[in-house]
DNA sequence: CGGTAATCGAGACGGTACGTCATGTCTTACA
DNA sequence: TGTAAGACATGACGTACCGTCTCGATTACCG
């Protein structure tokens, strides 16, 4: 049984420096002053790479924002132990999330990243993979794993609960109209498990 | 007492059938195209009008979004007559709100209005107080007099049932994960009313 | 008998000092430099305009490189009286205009222009309107009035006499193997005068 | 004195096949298109050779035009037998030659490299030995020859009378105002001979 | 036969200019 | 004064070439 060999790799490899460069670019400028006011020559110069070394690799400006900011996104992620409590592993769950997201502008670049999915369904599905579904899909675990525990009912709908966590959050972090600090975040999960059930 | 007249309008008044018709092109042209996708001088071809009135009364294309689609938007509201019952008023808020929201691509508006409202705080406040306050205002309402009527526990923090309420709508009808019906709303009323201790 | 009135001219009329800045600065830069070696962004900033107004009435480089030529190049004409000697009234025309065309790099303007003219139809029939056309109307008219005073023979091929009195000066102009003087042009005059029969 | 042998031709010889592929393709491509709209890249693909190989043995697209052109155009040259007559030997010297030059768009391409000479005098210096040198050369040995003989007067001013010659053939190739044929190459030769007191 | 040196195809890369498009301001004439 | 028409400066866009580079593979000579 052989592996499937990685092919040769004809002509010249692509420089993982420059990609670095880019990306980092990217999220610094796209943080600071939000998606729409960076242009692509300003990353370029900034990450001293070429306009079209960027477009070669990434088709839109949302796309590049979008690799970018997952990048520093997902390298602060951590995985927390299940505790046999719902109520604890959500918060458990939801808070160090809620806080990074909170800790920069990042829902400025989340901000540009919806707007953009709303008119392009394939960079909506890109998004949606990157940012939405891996952190749904820690929820639902924790929530069916409730199910199957006898903690909280078998007709649950769990996609319901899950958008009763993270829209609040998303609402408040968008809207801006209040700010998410983990008593919020505590609150909303007292509610729902309430509303559940849950003791 | 007198009212406050009118200050003597020098020169020619403004045409009112021009601001309509530049309001009706860019509502019908932006939720048609998406906000990004329509430029300043289409809408002003559109309406028939000259690029430079549209200037002279709205300063950004984003407030010029936000007039045009409150305007079908505040239209179309309908107040409800209070029923005794916290979870029927919540849910005849809600629902016609969310048909409303769903039944056209709204959501690609709001995404652009929100996405201005993150690098301008004056827009940000402009948009809140047409898009936002209004519709939390109600639901304020109806949970303080459930809270009068005993019906929800005094220390209840309102302002955070609001973001449970309105957030998960947004969060569906933002991020497109799953579609927002009528079923929906009622769950998301159900729980939170469980959650609040309403029978 | 009425002119025909200039319509009302509807929206800000164009600003001919841009006009003629651009005109200049692309004549200055292209001659100093060889029209391929000027950028129009090079252009736009120093005539003080944009790119876009030049781009809104030259369609390419090349027209533009004609029309600001063309500027100088007709300035500098000056219409010679007839003679009666068929000879003097030929090098009375052909002097000025190969001292001219020798006095500044044109030759490499004109290169350029030539070199466009071959893969553009329309622009060929421009730069012929004006570069080729004038100048051989006034040999036309010199030689067709030596073929009415009887000093040439009127079978002769006038086209033919055109082009060897204009085709070793565009010769030596543009391949660059000898110099273009005085001498020069009326050494062509001379041969071509007694190639004719003429005294 | 011995000739200098090539030296011991370390490494790798060059491929003969793909220098020819490599003028072959950009002679087929800039006859076709103009060798301003070929790019390098497109020569490459065609002749299945890599970019930096071009690079490695000519500087500048132009001066590949200038090889490759001048393969087919050498590849193309028929030399005459002196007949005696200086009438016939010019005709029998530009004919062929005329006849080359308008049998495909081979103007365009002069055209080019005219243009790339007029900014490099090193070009201008290539271009002169391989497309204009050669064939004065022959021209100047007939008449020369003529000088000789008697047939012209021994003042004659043999680089002028080869400009008379050349000048108006080349002035209708890349004016294209009228065409080029062997009518028209006779009568040149005929004025000029007239001009030169040649019966 | 193994090492050295050059050539070659593939293709990534930095850079420059292109020609287009949208924004927001302006200038004119008309209402 | 308000408005339509439309010119204009500004600046970003996304593309196309240019000429250089970095690989791995190839092909000769040379020891």
């Amino acid at each position: 049984m052989t592996t499937t060999e990685a092919p040769p790799a004809r002509g010249r490899p692509r420089d993982e420096r420059t990609r670095v460069a880019i990306l980092d670019a990217a999220a610094e400028l796209m943080l600071e002053n939000g998606v729409d006011k960076v242009s692509m020559d300003t990353i370029a110069v900034r990450a001293g790479a070429s306009k079209a070394t960027i477009y070669r690799w990434w088709p839109t400006k949302e796309s590049l924002a979008l690799d970018a900011v997952y990048r520093q996104w997902s390298a602060a992620q951590a995985e927390a132990e299940p505790s046999g409590s719902v109520r604890a592993d959500l918060v458990a769950l939801l808070t160090p999330w809620s806080r990074l997201a909170a800790s920069k502008p990042y829902a400025r670049v989340i901000a540009a990243l919806l707007n953009a999915a709303q008119s392009n369904p394939d960079f909506a599905v890109q998004y949606r993979a990157h940012f939405v579904e891996p952190r749904r899909e820690r929820g639902r675990e924790i929530l069916n794993a409730a199910v199957r525990d006898g903690q909280v009912p078998p007709d649950t709908d769990i996609e319901l609960v899950l958008d009763l966590l993270y829209g609040p959050i998303y609402h408040r972090l968008l809207q801006g109209h209040a700010t998410v600090d983990d008593r919020f975040v505590r609150g909303v999960v007292d509610v729902v498990c309430a509303g559940l059930g849950i003791s």
